[in-house]
Order: C-alpha cells, then structure tokens, then sequence
DNA sequence: TATGAATGAGCGTTCATTCAT
DNA sequence: TATGAATGAACGCTCATTCAT
C-alpha cells in the first residue's frame, strides 16, 4: 500500500525515524534499511529527501538539536526573571527527567554515547548564544554587574554543565541536585 | 623486508599511526588498510596487536588523551602554587600553541571535527579529577574557601573550556586570552 | 504546467532527447530521469510511449539511424551519375561537416564512442542495400562491369569506409580525402 | 577452500571469465557476481585486479582482441606468400569455423550482438597495421603496384569484411565465400 | 612475527518501473 | 495525457577479518 504525503511531511518523519535508529546504533551501525523500515517505507525513498547517510546523519542531529535548544531556550528568553532564577528553576539546561518523554529515551539509548555527546555539544552551541542574550539583557537591567564578557560567561555555564551530565555515575536527579548547587553558590 | 619490532613498541606505532588516521579520515573513512599503510606493515599484522578496529579506535583514543591528559596535568600537580594561577599560567587546558607540535597536527586536521570533540571529551573526563584535587588541596592550604562541592567546580573549570575552545570563528590565541580573562575576573 | 501534445510529435521528441542523452552519456550511465528532464516532463510518461529503456534506446537508435541513412541514401539514390561519382561528389557516407549540425553534436560527444559506434553500424547496415541498388543500377546502365555480387561490394564499400571514419588520428577533411583517393583509385 | 595464485594467473583469469560472461549476457546484465561464481572466487577479490566493472570490462575486451588479432595476423606476417593469396587461404579474417573452438561459442552467444561488434571492431582495429606492412612488403618484393595509402586500403580489406560477416541472414560458410570470392574478383 | 591474497557479508545507492492522483 | 512520489530489486563496491605461507 503506497502512502504519500506532504513532502515536508514526509522529510521530517525520516528524520525523526533517523534520529532514532541513530541514537539507538550509532552511526556506522545503523543502516538506511533501519530507518526505512522503521517508517515502513521503501529505502529508495529517504534518497528523494536526503543526498546521503551521511547528510541524513547531519540533517537529523541539527533538526533535533535545533528543536531541544528552542525548548529549552523557550525558558531562558523569559524577560522577567533574572538568569540565574531562570537557572535554579530549570531543571537542567539539558537533562529532561519525564522517564517517558522522547527526549529521555533518545538520551539514554544503549551504545548511542557518542551520538548522546554530539547531540548535546550541537545542543550547547545553539545554547549559548541565547543565555549570552539573557545575561546581557540582565546587564541592561541591572540585575548583573561585573561581567566583561557575556558570550564567554555563557559558554562555561552551558558547556560547564556538561561536566556533570556525562557522568555515568552519578542519577538524573544527583546531577541536577549539583548544578544547581554550584549555580547557587558559585556563580555570581 | 619483514621488520619485527618488541610488542610494546609496534603496539605504540599501531596506535599513533591509527589515532592520526582516525583523525584526518574519521572513524568510518579510515580503513585498516590506511592505518597499515601508514606503518608499512601488512593489515593483519594489526590484528595480532588489536582484535578490531573498533578496539583499536578506542585504544588509540585513550592511548591519545591520557598522554594528553597527562602533560596537561603536570602543571597541575605541581603543589606550590593555587589552582587559579596554575590556569592563567598554563596556555590553556588543551591549546598547544606550537604550530609544529604532533598535537597541533592534530588538532587540526579536516574532516576530523568529530574525533577532535571525542577526544577533547575524554581529555576533559580525565582532566577533571585532577583539577578536582588540585582545588581539594587548596581549600586544605587555605588558599581557598567557600568551595563545597570541588568535583562539580572542577568539571565547570575544565568543560566550560571547551565552550570557547569549540568554537571555530576565534584563533587559538583569542580562544585563550578568553578563557583567561574568566578565570580572572568570574572564577572566585 | 502540463503540456499535452499530438501523439506522434511528443513520440519523436521523446526519441531525440533520448539519442541526445544516450549519445552524451552511454547507455548505462544514461537514465530515464535524465532523459526526461531533457524535454521536462514527468518520467512516468515516457513509459507511455515506451515499454522499457531498452525499447527506447533500440528505437531511439533505430529512429536516428534511418534519418541519417535516409540523408545519405538521398543522394545515391539520384540515377543520373555513375556510383562512383556519387561517392566522389558526397562529402563522405557518414560525416557530416558542418559544425552546427544537430549530427555533428551528436557524433562527438565524450564518451560516446561506443554509442558513436552502434550508430554507425546501424547507418552502414541500411545503406548496403542502398548501394547495393546503385550499383544493380549502373550495371543495368552498363555504367559497369565486372561486378558479380553487388550486395558484397557494397558491403566492403560502406564499412570499408568505417575503418577511416574510426580512426582517432585524423580530422574530418582528412578521412574524407582518403576515402575519396581510395575510391579513385582502387574501386572499379 | 582458499587457492591462492600467482597474481598474473589469476588476473588472467578473471579476463577470460569476464570475456565470457559479458559476452553471455551482455555488459549491463553481467554482474561481478556472475564473473566471480564463474571462478568459484570471492566477489570481492575481483576489485584487487580492477578498479571497476566498467575498467574490467575494458581490460577484458582489449585482452582477448588482442590475443584473436594475434592469431589472425599469424598468418598475414608470413612473409612468403602475396596479402591476397594470404586472404584467399585464410578462412576469413574474424571467422573460426570449428564450432567447438573458444572462439566460435565465444562469437556466438546469445543477446551479445553488441558486444560482438564491438569486439571485432578492436580486432578490425588491430588488424589494420599488419595488413597495411603486409601490403607495404608486397609493395616492396613488387608483388603489388597502384597501392598509393597502404593504410587505407588496409581499412577497406579489413572493415569491409564486416559488412559480410555481421549479416544475419547468411551461414559462416556462405560468409566466407562472399569474401573470397570478392577479393578474388574485385581486389587489384 | 609478518605477509597480503582471499573471503564474504553487507551496505549505500541507484533507477527502471508503477500507480494514485 | 501527465505527474512524480513511492517502490523494491539488485548491484557495485568496500573492507574488516582470516589464514595459508
């Protein structure tokens, strides 16, 4: 049975099938008939939308980050409160603890870490430049001084994070538990 | 003409030969055959040191941090002086400024952006327990107070790096005059 | 914008942007998507003219070598002039000089030459009887003697032609005066 | 079972079952898996002895012309005899009679007209110079006048014979009567 | 230890062809 | 008649891995 649809349609379920067979294999271990199947369409197909694995891989990485840094910087661009409260209130620039989100079951795929760290390094870059316009913005107000440069700011509270969301030894709850406690007692 | 080497040695040349290879091709265009090449010894040889690629790759990559790793930290260790200055004297964590150095090499390959994040990953997840003890030993000097929870100060110091070291619109030096200036005017 | 046509006309437009696009490409490298690209329309329609790319290549090139014989055979045909006038007086069988010509194109494009050659092939089989007919004529005519088996004269005198016409070492002018000195000298 | 062989051996062949098989089927509908079977060989080793189907395909029709075009010129470099009575006591340039000959299955395979063509004109091709000295040494041992461009009336001889041999509506034998025939009559 | 020819599984990719619209 | 998204079979090719030497 022929199923067509809208092609912008058709190209976002490739790539979120894609996403998903790549979080769950990896890149070099998931295969085009993977995801083909995984959409229960024909592998010709995902050619008509994509030029390559290659390019599918990519295209998938940015449409999903793009999508998890507008969620979370959904929060961040919040005029009211200072960036520091939005922090505290966020319960992590990353971390999405709904055990049944899909974010949460992307995250924590078996054998997907390297995808997991490209994701959230693709994740942390689209990031920064939005808690850069929030500290600015928090600047102006005069809720902040002292910040020479916010773009670097922004980046060691974004990538620093990361520091405490790859390890592995430590619960979703433990990791949230520690940034915020530095963001508390550390940043400004 | 068949040259037989001590195992430790030919297992080293294996893995500096791979970890160039995987970083200038990308683990999935790099071949064994590449690697051999690049050696001058036949692709099964390779299998006496190494029981897959995959194995070789992670080899290489943690033969390749914790060397890396490891010249970062010396200055590190070293006891006389507080963390902070250790920083501001250091170039940076991971900047080896020697346009000649193997590192730099590196560091710098095309198409390599992948393996430069991995690598950079797992040279900060290494980097961190040391900086960790570092700060550890400055509360207990008193060169530092009000640090409560060192791990987490530790991966923001050393992962926060990265936000700006990732970054491809600044050259190395400006990357470090950044990265400096934080740790003067935000860190403590 | 969809463009209906006579049934014919749109037939033979199909037939020539195939000889195009199979002459520039070969057959194999050649596809129904290019071809149809060529005149821009729907590939799927091509399929209502045609049965499958083998059936239009073998028609594209049946269709192109009668034209082309048919403009050769034109002038043999003429009953006034012996053969061997005819020949003397036609720039050659097969070559066309003028560099505009839609046959010039065809027959120089890169890496055609194995098309170039089925083509030619095809021109030569039709003319033999062409021929063949010409010199049935002049014996009648007594134009010429001596000639038991008009169809294996004929045969020699077209494909004979072919091994000028194949070579890869000369310009157009300089087959054409061979062959013209060759007829000359050697035939009758 | 692993059979390894010296490599000129097994490149060797390869050529002559690809030779076959193409011939069989045809260059598209060949597969390097039919040539491989044919050799009781991995698919895979076939592309450590060339590039491609394609440059195989080449290699393997350039090889085998050469070897038939060496065979025919055998008798043609004889020095002893006159080209025509060369012509007239050699069955036909391209024709093998004995039907269980190499050649003769070769020359007949079913769907392989075009690769039948295109292998005679290699050989047409490669049989032009030594006819053309054989004419040139007649020339000089004054068994021959009246020949201004050896070369061309090389072509005529050679090309001409393919006139003959590539209709379908006449036996071998009938073939090679025609030739004889018209070379008696109509040569010199 | 070292070689490299040989293996063979499997993947990306292409494209002729079909069919719902 | 015309479209072009969708199909699906098949193929070229690669390459990690093995093994006889």
């Amino acid at each position: 049975m022929r199923v067509s649809r809208a092609s912008e349609e058709r190209r976002q379920e490739i790539l979120d099938a894609a996403m998903q067979v790549f979080y769950l294999k990896g890149y070099e271990k998931a295969t085009i008939r993977d995801i083909a199947l995984d959409i229960g369409v024909a592998q010709g197909l995902i050619y008509r939308y994509f030029k390559s694995k290659e390019a599918l891989f990519a295209a998938a990485l940015d449409n999903y980050a793009e999508r998890l840094a507008g969620e979370m910087g959904q929060e961040i661009r919040n005029d009211e409160t200072a960036l520091r409260d939005k922090i505290l209130n966020t319960p992590s620039f990353y971390h999405i603890e709904d055990d049944d989100s899909y974010y949460y079951k992307m995250l924590n795929g078996p054998d997907s870490k390297g995808i997991y760290q490209q994701l959230s390094l693709k994740v942390a870059e689209r990031l920064v430049p939005i808690v850069r316009d929030a500290i600015a913005g928090d600047l102006d107000k005069g809720r902040l001084t002292c910040v020479e440069d916010p773009e670097t700011v922004a980046a060691f509270c974004v990538y620093g994070q990361l520091g405490v969301l790859f390890r592995e030894d430590l619960s979703g709850n433990q990791k949230v538990d520690r940034i915020r406690k530095f963001v508390s007692n550390q940043i400004y």
